[in-house]
DNA sequence: TTTTGAAGTCTCTCC
DNA sequence: GACTTCAAAA
């Protein structure tokens, strides 16, 4: 089938059937970027290049997963073979192939985030930072640090000048923690997300054939979001494309919104130079929303600093101008979110085709708790992650302890759980651990002090079963867990309040070890794909069920719904206020929020509490304004309603309104009288 | 000496 | 609301 048969448009159809060699498409938003990039492949395979020699990296696995799908359907099994993931998840499938050739211990495991941040603070604390009166970096602080190290090249002392001015003076005790927080990964076998593109980008460029050999795997790579690339993924695709030069990148500079991980707008405004002789299709037309919502995004857009200038147009009729409205607080803006969702639903669009999107993920918090209140199933992206949840580490540090007896992260978190147990004796018994070689048995000869007695003992027994082989040979990881929480249930009842929602997704994480064949194949999907939270895994099995979508703005990228709402564009909210630091901050905000709006195909509701509550600890910013992003030349292409809540009784439903009620008047004479 | 509970300090975005 | 810090209790 020809392109053109697929109805793509002329910018489209140049992009697919490009021949070989360089292609930078610059797609805005809603202009068939997967579309063309989807064609592209099935294209490929039509020309005859063989499936399982193409690479396709996108951003999140949600993209991947719908690409390739896409690319199947298009051209049947064939499309399967084609190699695509993140950036993480490919590089972590080549180590495990190739990473032995090049020095790397086989069987690492992969340090999450949390988890390397955690090893960052035990490395902090063993050089003895942080108890002094001087103030040294948090352990996060130093997290951030190394990571945009590792992923921008920059030099920590430059880092340091530019961002944190304030622990200049340290630089060379950080590097100190650096240092021995390199050497802790490297003899407890751990790798974590930096080191994931850092080992890739160093094979490809190694010397000997290894990266020669790596380099030959593909003929063709193609890159979604190319414009949430950092510099160390720039450089493995130079080099994995050194020699054929077939390489696709695809992006919108107006989109960029990820340089808090080094993410940098100069790969796609430099890729021409870093490909020369580059070809660059741009594409305008967008499918997905009315001329109103584009006025407005435009309008948002137009005054950032950008390089490739676009401007959106659709050739789609009618609609109505977005919806600025105004609350008077926060639980307010959630009934009028609420129901006009409701008021939606009932007119036919289900509640999948409907988002509600916020800066952070804790700003979902009330809206949460009246959708569960009201029965309305909902799916959250982003935000608090279900790995980060506090029950969910405890469970996988049993897990991990059993696949790396060398992890004392994991060792330190199990043993603080025990009652009687604090820092002074996990440390003991770390340290006896690390003397016996790290045999888990060696836990049982360790005397715990007289509290913590009962509760060793337990814990010995337990890895003692866990040790053994199960009744019907090696035991599954769900049967693990089970097991595990013979012991941990007690505990988890003890530790926290709330206990029953976290029980329950332990019994989800149980039910979805399952699936996995082995210990060390559920850990790494983990790390690398993590359930986006609860309700994610909830809903796993029936993805078919209609649930209205909660996402931060950064998940919702790449993301479309008919109806999309625009929670807390408050300043100091969105933007948030942490991310103000610099211009080029404050233009990513601003990228951030028309990443937001252009969500929207046919309603946009954008809504402003006028108080919220407390003012954020009275400190700073105190007066709840409108985004300094909505001025008046974007407010002109708005209409401004107030959302009051009706207070009849029995309902909640809220009103567009403009008259202000006064709620004693209903009262007022009532009983006769004065 | 070690643990634990309470008061106090922040609080983003993600592979 | 989670994490850190500090002081009281075992």
């Amino acid at each position: 089938m020809s392109a053109a048969a697929h109805n793509l448009n002329p910018a489209q159809q140049a992009a697919v059937t490009h021949g070989d060699g360089p292609l930078l498409i610059i797609a805005g938003a809603g202009t068939g970027k997967t579309r063309t990039l989807v064609h592209r492949v099935a294209h490929l395979i039509e020309r005859g290049v063989a499936p399982q020699r193409i690479l396709l990296l996108t951003f999140t696995r949600r993209a991947a997963q719908e690409m390739l799908r896409r690319v199947e359907s298009l051209t049947g099994s064939r499309g399967a073979r084609v190699h695509g993931g993140t950036f993480h998840a490919t590089a972590h499938r080549l180590l495990r192939s190739y990473g032995a050739q090049a020095g790397l211990a086989p069987a690492f495991t992969i340090l999450d985030q949390g988890d390397a941040i955690d090893l960052v603070g035990i490395s902090r604390a063993e050089l003895g930072f942080g108890q002094r009166k001087s103030r040294f970096p948090r352990k996060e602080t130093l997290h951030h640090v190394y990571s945009r190290h590792v992923n921008t090249e920059i030099a920590v002392g430059d880092i340091l000048r530019d961002e944190f001015p304030q622990f200049e003076e340290h630089a060379a005790d950080i590097n100190r923690v650096f240092a021995d927080y390199t050497a802790r990964k490297e003899r407890r076998n751990l790798v974590d997300y930096d080191d994931l593109l850092l080992f890739w980008a160093a094979m490809l460029d190694a010397p000997g054939d290894l990266g020669t050999r790596i380099a030959a795997l593909y003929d063709h790579v193609l890159v979604d979001e190319y414009q949430d690339t950092n510099l160390l993924q720039a450089r493995i695709l130079r080099g994995l494309c050194r020699s054929h030069r077939n390489i696709t990148v695809v992006g919108d500079d107006a989109q960029s919104i990820y340089s808090f991980r080094g993410a940098t707008v100069r790969n796609i405004l430099d890729f021409p130079e870093q490909f020369a002789g580059a070809t660059r299709v741009t594409l305008e037309q967008n499918y997905r929303s009315t001329q109103p919502i584009l006025d407005v995004s435009n309008a948002l857009i137009e005054h950032a600093r950008q390089r490739y200038r676009k401007r959106l147009f659709t050739t789609r009729g009618g609609g109505e101008p977005p919806a600025l409205v105004a609350a008077r607080d926060e639980h307010e803006q959630t009934l009028f979110v609420v129901d006009r969702i409701l008021e939606m639903h009932e007119q036919g669009t289900p509640l999948r085709e409907m988002a509600v999107l916020f800066r952070a993920g804790y700003m979902s918090a009330d809206l949460e708790i009246e959708l569960t209140n009201r029965k309305i199933p909902f799916e959250k992206w982003g935000g608090l992650k279900f790995l980060e949840a506090a029950h969910v580490k405890d469970v996988l540090a049993f897990l991990r302890i059993l696949e790396n007896p060398r992890d004392d992260v994991s060792w330190y978190r199990v043993l603080h759980l025990l009652p009687g147990v604090g820092d002074v004796t996990a440390r003991a018994a770390v340290a006896l651990l690390a003397e016996r070689s790290w045999d888990p048995r060696a836990f049982a000869v360790f005397t715990p002090p007289r509290a913590a007695r009962a509760a060793h003992a337990a814990l010995v027994a337990l890895l003692d079963r866990l040790g053994a082989p199960g009744a019907s040979g090696p035991r599954g990881v769900s049967e693990e867990i089970a097991l595990l929480r013979t012991m941990y249930d007690a505990i988890l009842r003890d530790r926290y309040d709330r206990a029953e929602p976290r029980l329950a997704d332990l019994d989800q994480l149980e039910a979805i070890a399952g699936q996995f064949p082995t210990r060390a194949a559920f850990l790494s999907e983990l790390a690398l794909d993590p359930p986006s939270g609860t309700q994610d895994l909830a809903g796993a099995a029936d993805t078919e069920s209609d649930a209205l979508i909660l996402s931060t703005a950064h998940s919702a990228k790449g993301r479309e719904w008919d109806a999309v709402f625009v929670i807390w564009a408050v300043d100091g909210w969105f933007p948030s206020a942490r991310a103000l630091r610099s211009d080029d901050d404050t233009d990513e905000e601003r990228r951030l929020m028309y990443v937001a709006l252009t969500r929207a195909r046919n309603a946009l509701f954008i809504v402003h509490p006028l108080d919220a509550y407390g003012a954020r600890g009275g400190s700073g910013y105190a007066i709840n304004q409108l985004s300094r992003f909505l001025d008046e030349r974007v407010r002109a292409y708005t209409q401004r309603m107030v959302a009051v809540p009706d207070v009849s009784p029995g309902a909640a439903a809220t009103a567009v309104s403009s008259e202000p009620i006064d709620l004693r008047a209903l009262l007022r004479g009532r009983f006769g009288g004065n």
